[in-house]
DNA sequence: CTAGGAGCTGGAGCCGACTCTAGATCAAGT
DNA sequence: ACTTGATCTAGAGTCGGCTCCAGCTCCTAG
C-alpha cells in the first residue's frame, strides 16, 4: 500500500509542469523548492507529487509577475514550518496588490487600444463607402 | 499667431512623458518616432507636441506589453501615411488579443492568490480563537 | 572668464529569468 | 558490445529594454 507516489524524473516533472528541465534545475539552485530534491541512483533527481504541486503554485506566482526572490522568501517561510503565517499572508497580500495594479493598468491600456481599433474600423468602413476627407489618426 | 508650439527640449519631453532622456534617445535610435527629430542650434533635439502625443501612445503600448519591434512597425505604417490602415488595424487587433490574454491570465492567477489569502486569513482567525489541529497549507 | 548644467555621440554595462553548452555518467534496448 | 537518450555539473550565453559612462560641445549666469 505504500509507495503510491513512485517518484518522478526531472523530465516527467518538466512535462507535467511545462517548465524546462533547465528551469527546474535553475529553480532548485535558486532555492525555490521546499526541501532538497531526493536523489536516485546515479545522482538523478527524484521528485514527488508534492514538488509538482508546489511548482504549480510557483508557476502561478511567476506568471503573475512575482519575482524569484519573493518566491524564494515565501518558500523559506513554508520550509520553516508553521508559525509564520502572518508573514506568508503579508507576502501574498502584497503580491495581490501588485496583480490588481497590473490588471488595472492593462485595463486602462485596453481602453485606449479599443478606442484606436474603433477609430480605424470606422475609418475603413467609411472609406468603403467612399466618404470625403478627414484628418488621419495616428 | 504662429509658433504656438515652441519646441521642447529632450529634458522637457522626459519630464512630460515620464521617460528618461536616455530612453528618449534610445527610442529614437529604435525608429520609434514618426519623423526624425528636428535639431536646434548645437545639434540639440527639438520636439513638438505631436512627438509627445505619439510617445504617450507608445508608452501605453509598451505598458501593455507590445514589444519595441512591433511598435516600430506600427510607427513605420504611420510614417508612410494613409493607405495602410488595414495593416495598422491588424497590428492593433493582434495586440488587443495579447492584452486580453494577459488580463485573463492574471485574473486566473488572482483567483488562486485570493484563495490562498483566504486560507491564511481563516487560519489566522481560527488560530486566534485557539482551534485544534489542522493540516498546514502550502 | 569661468563654472554649471543640459545636451551630444558611441559604446559598454546591467538585470532578470532563463537557456544552452561541454563533457561525463548511467540505464536500457538491439 | 554498442548506441541511444536521459541525466548530471559548472559555467557561459541570450534577450529585451533600458541605463550609464566618457569625453565632448553648448549656452547662460555670475
Amino acid at each position: 500500500m505504500r509507495d503510491v507516489t513512485p517518484g518522478l524524473s526531472i523530465g516527467q516533472v518538466a512535462e507535467r509542469t511545462g517548465l524546462s528541465v533547465h528551469a527546474l534545475r535553475f529553480y532548485e539552485r535558486e532555492g525555490i523548492l521546499i526541501d532538497p530534491v531526493r536523489r536516485g541512483p546515479g545522482g538523478r533527481r527524484v521528485y514527488g507529487e508534492g514538488d509538482v504541486e508546489w511548482l504549480t503554485l510557483c508557476i502561478v506566482l511567476r506568471a503573475s509577475g512575482m519575482p524569484l526572490p519573493d518566491i524564494r522568501r515565501y518558500t523559506e517561510f513554508v520550509r520553516q514550518g508553521t508559525g509564520n503565517e502572518e508573514e506568508r499572508l503579508a507576502l501574498l497580500r502584497l503580491h495581490r496588490e501588485r496583480v490588481t495594479a497590473q490588471i488595472d493598468g492593462l485595463s486602462r491600456c485596453m481602453d485606449l487600444i479599443n478606442h484606436k481599433v474603433g477609430v480605424y474600423e470606422d475609418l475603413l468602413d467609411q472609406g468603403a463607402t467612399d466618404h470625403p476627407c478627414s484628418a488621419p489618426p495616428s
